[in-house]
DNA sequence: CGCGAGCTTGATGCCGATCAATGCATGTGG
DNA sequence: CCACATGCATTGATCGGCATCAAGCTCGCG
């Protein structure tokens, strides 16, 4: 990667907000075409990640956000020991680096899992611009409360939940996601691997490998190595609520 | 509550923020005077909620957030087949509510765990006075994205501590947080019940309950019921990085 | 005083971690 | 094209930490 003689380094061709197909999960929700067209003023840069590399680390400074264009990002914390935490999965139009807004330092590191294209927000003209489009400040507002629910979702999941019923909820949560931008949902390869979803998930990866096979034997997935086929997902939404807790 | 022959219904003295000893920890961080008399002007009303009762649900119309000013406070959520998670505890000078900006509804419950009193922020009014005030609007911003931090945090803890690990990082977490409000730090008085903590950290009351006792027996704490004395912050503070694990 | 909520402590069992071996796909060099 | 290495996934066997079940205990309060 980094591959200095990679013939085009400049991007060939200009997408806007405004001609983005991702517009209505990005920032630019609800946004009228004159405010489209401010905010495509300070989207300027779009930067390519190769697969395995960073998108910022943690520590680094702080001044952009970044709206996933195409490709697939994790996110993680890791403590000094050593000991690490995949802290969510990023698809596109997600917005990542809001962390390090408030100590003007990332917190996490981002890493692409596959090739992948971020439009570059900077932040402070961000800031800027949203104290003159209401849409936009609403919208950016909008997108950090539910990044902070979100993460209460996965608080719960790893509070109080086994390992089947974690596993359950994650790929639902991708499935919905992915029918969010238009995909199938019932068949989507995982860029991730087992370790990874095990990190996100609080589980070993042999865990996460067993939950899949106790899956594929009860019906409810095909699973061909990442290649995941969705069968049942009634019964996957069914563990995630009250299986054998509560089946009254 | 809301006692209707309660003789004081009104606030009998006006605190504002400018004159709040709060504002170094709450939202007026870094703001001039003139700023505090706009951002006084919003922050009108204030209300008490008395112990065990709650701020707001979930599912509550959201419109306000609320500023702890006395008291103490725990958000949870819970799931439909009664699965629920204590998603944080929130003291002096803490934001409440922003989980609610995203749907336009509140996604958690907060529930008074003391009397307490809390300051009223409309919402819109906060959006409208910080377009105007940069000050405001950077320190918002910030109070959000540490909310993402903490809960990423607490993501780390959950997914990759063990039960001791994790009290001794709730325990270190609260000193440090009194400590910042001018407390000792090494006295504290526990708000909420072992199962709540239990709750928080993803561990069952039974064994929040031998945590404390082994610290007691290890000599790192004096456990009294819910008075906690620190005895050995450093030995809580090298359970919560690499104290099994790499001892290189 | 006696009740009840919350806390402590012990005994037992289970879920998931750990250790270990094998399988499978991709890629590389001879 | 095959032999081999490498990274990832699967599967089995065993172990350990925490949950669960079950008594008591403490303290505040009507």
């Amino acid at each position: 990667m980094q591959n200095p003689t990679h013939p085009i380094r400049l991007e060939p061709f200009k997408v806007a907000c405004s001609g983005c197909n991702l517009r209505e999960l990005c920032l630019p929700v609800g946004m009228s075409t004159e405010q489209l067209d401010r905010l495509d003023a300070i989207v300027a840069t779009r930067r390519t990640v190769a697969r395995g590399d960073a998108l910022f680390h943690a520590g680094d400074a702080f001044a952009s956000l970044y709206a996933v264009r195409t490709g697939f990002f994790k996110t993680g914390v890791s403590s000094e020991d050593g000991r690490d935490q995949v802290t969510g999965f990023h698809m596109a139009g997600e917005l990542l680096g809001l962390d390090g807004i408030g100590t003007d330092r990332h917190t996490c590191d981002a890493v692409a899992l596959e090739d992948s294209q971020v439009c570059v927000i900077g932040y402070h003209q961000l800031e800027d611009l949203s104290r003159e489009l209401t849409d936009l400040q609403r919208q950016f507002h909008r997108i950090m409360s539910r990044e902070i629910v979100r993460d209460h979702g996965v608080m719960l999941l790893l509070g109080s939940m086994r390992a089947e019923e974690r596993l359950a909820a994650f790929l639902l949560n991708l499935t919905q996601r992915l029918r969010a931008r238009g995909f199938s949902g019932s068949e989507l390869v995982l860029r991730m691997t087992r370790e990874e979803i095990g990190s996100y998930l609080g589980l070993k990866l042999e865990t996460v490998s067993r939950a899949f096979s106790k899956f594929q034997d009860d019906g409810l997935l095909e699973v061909k190595q990442r290649q995941i086929r969705v069968l049942n997902a009634d019964a996957l939404q069914a563990l995630v609520n009250g299986s054998a807790c509560g089946a009254a």
